[in-house]
Parts: C-alpha cells; structure tokens; sequence
RNA sequence: GGUCCCAUCGUCUAGCGGCCUAGGACGCCUCCCUUUCAAGGAGGUAGCACGGGUUCAAAUCCCGUUGGGACUGCCA
C-alpha cells in the first residue's frame, strides 16, 4: 500500500515508483549512532521497496573532509551490514555543477546578492522582535562578487508545506522566513542547495533524515521549485523526518557529552546484528510483542509511516541487555570465532581499541579457551568483558582482587582449614567436575559449614576473585598440578 | 525572541473512540533455582502532563495551557 506522501510521485517517469533514498553523512572523524540509525532507517525503506540505497559523503567544507574518514563510515556501514548499492559519491566532484546551477538560479532572480555583514545585520535587527536577515539587499542591486554571498528571496505571502510521511503536513509561513544565504562568496552552495541539487541530479525519490532537518525542508523545497523552472522539471521528493535521539538530559546527542562513535560501541564487543536490532527499536515498534529481530525480519515488518514522532533516549543499558542475549544465542563456535579480536587478535585484522589484553599470545591456550568459553558466554553482556573473567587460566598467577583476598583468605578465620583438607582431598581426587563437587559437599559437611562458604576460598585462591566462572569445571581446565600450587600459595597467605 | 516539532510506566514502546481494570520490553524490587556471578523461572513496582470541549462513550478527535526539543551561520 502507498503510504501518504507517495502522490507527489505521480506523474514520473522514474520506473514504477522504485524508491531512490540515499544517506548523506558528513565525514566527522568517526560514524554518530543517530547516522547509523538514519542509516539503516534509509536501507530498510530501501531493501523492502527493491529500491536503491545510495551513499553520497557530504564532504564541502574543506576543513573539515578528511581522507581517511570516508573510510570509516565505509567500515561501521559494513560492520552494520549496510552496504550501499551506488557510492560512495564525494559532493565535492559534484561542485562545478552546484555552480552552474546557483549562477542560473543568481541569472533568472531567484538570488540576489549581499554584502552585509553579520555585524551589520545583528546591529540592525538588534531591537527588532524577528531576529534574522531582514531583507537589506533585496532590492538594492548590488553587484554580485568575491565578497558577496547570495540570498534566495523567499515569498513575502503564502505558505510552503513539507508533506511528511512520519508527520503529515507541514506547514511554514513565508512571512516568517528570511531571505537565508544559499551560496557563498566564493561561489559555491551552502549545504541546503548543494544537497538539494544532488538529491536532483540522483533523482532521489525519498529523503529520510533527522528532524533537525525539518526547518530547511521548506527552503529546499523552494529552491527546488525554482529549479524546476529553469532547469529540469523534477518531481519533488517524499520527506519522513525521523525524531532526535536524545541523552538523559533529553537534548539532542552531543558528540563532546554522550558516546556517540558506533566504532567505540564495536571496541566494546557489541554484536552488530543486536546493535541495528535496537537501533530499529528507537522510533519503531514491531507489531508483535517480540521485539528481538534479525536484518531481515526488519526488512519485511519496517514501516516508515509507523515511525514515532517523539525523540527517543539512547538507553545504552537496554542495548546492552539486546546484546547480552544475542551473545547467548550465538552457538559456541560462533561465539569464539565473533570473540576472537578480544582474546587473540591477528596481526592484520581489525583490533578493539583500548582493550587490553592480560595474557601474552604464547600463553593464551587454545583448548583452555573452548572448554571454558560456554560458562563465559551466558555471563557477560559484551565481548570485551571477556579477559577478566579468563586470565587466571592463561597467567603464570591469577590477578588478585585486594578486597576478596582480604576478606575470604585473610580476615576468615575458616580459611586456613578448608584449604588444608582442600588440598589434602584433592591430591588424589578424580579430576572431573561432577566428582570434585561432591567431594567439596562431603567436606563441607564434615566441616558443618555451606558449600557457599567453602567454595569461596578456594574461588579467591585459584582465579583471584570472588566472581567468575563455575568453580570446579574450571579447577578441571586447570589441572590438578596447578590447583595445587595455587591452594598452596594461597594456605602461605591465609596463615599471615 | 521567531518558526517548527513533540507529550502513554524512570526508559523504549503497544494503543489509531467502546476489546484499557492501559499490554510488552529494559531497569528496579521480591521469591525460586544455585558452588560464586550470571543465566533461567515466578511474581511485583510504575504511566495516559493539565484544563476545556466533541461524543452515549476519549489515552485515542478538537482547542488551550504547561512542559520538553529542534532550527534560527557565507557549518553540514
């Protein structure tokens, strides 16, 4: 069924209404969750249409582009699993025609030019209740060169209504809008034309971007229109402004305040599959009450027109929760090949950064690793967590927790005797799991004391904490040699 | 200040006039399971911002108020 805003389309020769949407970041330094999210929003339309999703890096400020930053958001849109069909495009090859079509637009009167300063505007609309350019320019004829921007003289009457398929219509008064700068003095378009003009140029049928967006849709809109006047007569595309992801201070997400680069929430050991999986939630419901769904179940129940008009709170606790259950779900082979990067990483491959790793690559034991890693895998809700819960197998000793070795073998007065019979029943026990827990039961008993209370010593003293995994399958990885050595060095500690 | 957007548990949301005694999920709390921690199981906590209408009937429609937010640059 067509969603409302699809009559504009009416009328184009664009085959059978395929949808052309594209994503067009701007190369900051790394990839923003909320364009992940515009991303895959984009994709998901583009996917379940069969339409084509294409990439165009917004690269004009020529401060800011950076070489090695269309890299990045290549690689975080392929972590994601959104690969474009066309692109990446470079705006900036696109320049000389933003040029050709802004001198048109300057020609036929649709721009004229301004030599005011900002200093000069503010200091004449200082007392005025409408903030903004008030029109100085407009009919003074200037002459347009290197020092003159050029402004688009809106309307003084009517309206312009954005047809929003998330919102409805629209409506922006002219009265209300200024004559807003559309090229520089250097000649080239500020962002509203020159993204405009390539959304023309690519024949892009539908504009899915962030809300922030919404005020220069009318503007756009009416450049467009011009165009259409003295240049092609294209169809105006569908607009579906997509809510603000928000932090807990419901304000738009800040690149200095919140954690926003997808790259650090992949440094983390977020799965991609769960990290798109909650993505999709913000702004979107599916219509079932389960709301854990792969790529493509996304593909087949997305609907843009279902999307939610409110901002939405990054919850980095629900996602990690998301993530937590994707990581149980994963088989074990799965698990170690997706944990790999954490636990040993390849000289050539992609590493986390900022993850540090407490074991050498000639102590890190391979089987060791596998016989524990299903005990690991329904603990932990991110990759990175790992380490912690497995150096004591790899290390020469176990990485002590100060405050659980104070506790449980220093200041417990029972320690000393439950490792001395500790050690004294497992000199000789049967090295498997189900035997040396029922042997650590009896001696428990014969002790009077909880299994709970007994365990936790022994815990301390052989992996260094008092949390981790299952005591006596990892006693069995191991070994009996090592046990013991390390119930010794823990009964020296536990005598003072 | 102006223009625009928005408003259901703390959070993400379901709900599109009667099925709502407002459902699910995260979080939090309790209990069970239990060798620690998790996981898992069973419960619980908590919400329609407010005020007017419209209607036999409103979380759902309309208006207003309040409260949030975005934009307001020769950045994108």
């Amino acid at each position: 069924m067509p969603e409302r805003g699809h009559f504009h389309l009416r009328g184009l020769r664009r085959s059978s209404l395929t949808p052309r949407v594209r994503f067009a970041p701007s190369p900051t330094g790394y990839f923003h969750v909320g364009s992940a999210r515009t991303s895959l929003f984009n994709w998901l339309y583009a996917r379940q249409h069969g339409g084509t999703f294409v990439l165009r890096i917004e690269d004009t400020d020529a401060e800011r582009g950076r070489e090695e930053w269309l890299e990045g958001i290549i690689t975080a849109m392929a972590w994601l699993g959104l690969e474009a069909d066309e692109g990446p495009f470079r705006q900036s090859s696109f320049e000389p025609r933003h040029r050709e079509l802004a001198d048109k637009l300057y020609e036929s009167g649709y721009l004229y030019a301004c030599d005011c300063t900002r200093d000069a505007i503010d200091e004449r609309t200082k007392d005025r209740k409408t903030p903004g350019y008030d029109g100085y320019c407009r009919d003074r004829g200037v002459a347009r060169s290197a020092t003159t921007g050029l402004r688009f003289r809106t309307p003084d009457a009517g309206e312009t209504v954005v047809h929003d398929i998330i919102r409805g219509d629209v409506s922006f008064p002219h009265e209300a809008m200024e004559d807003f700068m559309a090229v520089k003095s250097s000649g080239a378009p500020l962002f509203p034309l020159a993204n405009m003009i390539d959304d023309r140029e690519m024949e892009i049928s539908h504009v899915i971007r962030g809300e922030d967006l919404l005020p220069t849709a009318p503007k756009q809109i009416l450049m467009w229109q011009a165009l259409n006047e003295i240049d092609r007569d294209l169809p105006l595309p569908s607009y579906a402004h997509l809510p603000m992801l928000v932090n807990e201070q419901r304000k738009k997400l800040s690149k200095r305040k919140d954690p926003v680069a997808v790259e650090s929430y992949r440094d983390k050991g977020y799965l991609p599959q769960a990290f798109v999986n909650y993505l999709a939630l913000l702004g979107w419901a599916p219509k079932g009450d389960e709301e854990m769904l792969t790529l493509d179940q996304l593909v087949e129940q997305f609907e843009l027109s279902d999307v939610n008009h409110a901002p939405a709170f990054f919850d980095i606790a629900k996602m990690t929760h998301i993530n937590g259950e994707y990581i149980r779900a994963m088989d074990v082979d799965e698990f170690i090949a997706a944990s790999q990067p954490w636990m040993e990483p390849l000289a050539d491959a992609w590493a986390p950064a900022d993850h540090e790793i407490p074991w050498t690559p000639e102590q890190f034991d391979e089987d060791k690793w596998r016989a524990i890693a299903p005990m690991v895998q329904e603990r932990i809700t991110m990759l990175s967590e790992i380490p912690a819960m497995v150096d004591f197998l790899f290390l020469e000793n176990p990485r002590f927790d100060e405050a659980a070795v104070t506790k449980v073998l220093v200041n417990d007065a029972d320690a000393e005797r439950i490792l001395e019979q500790a050690i004294a029943a497992f000199t000789d026990a049967e090295f498997q799991a189900e035997a040396l827990h029922g042997l650590l039961t009896s001696l428990s008993e014969s002790m009077d004391l909880k299994l709970r209370k007994t365990q936790a010593p022994i815990r301390v003293a052989l992996t260094g904490s008092s949390v981790g995994p299952p005591l006596f399958e990892s006693m069995v990885i191991l070994g009996r040699d090592e046990v013991l050595r390390r119930l010794n060095a823990a009964l020296v500690v536990a005598r003072g």
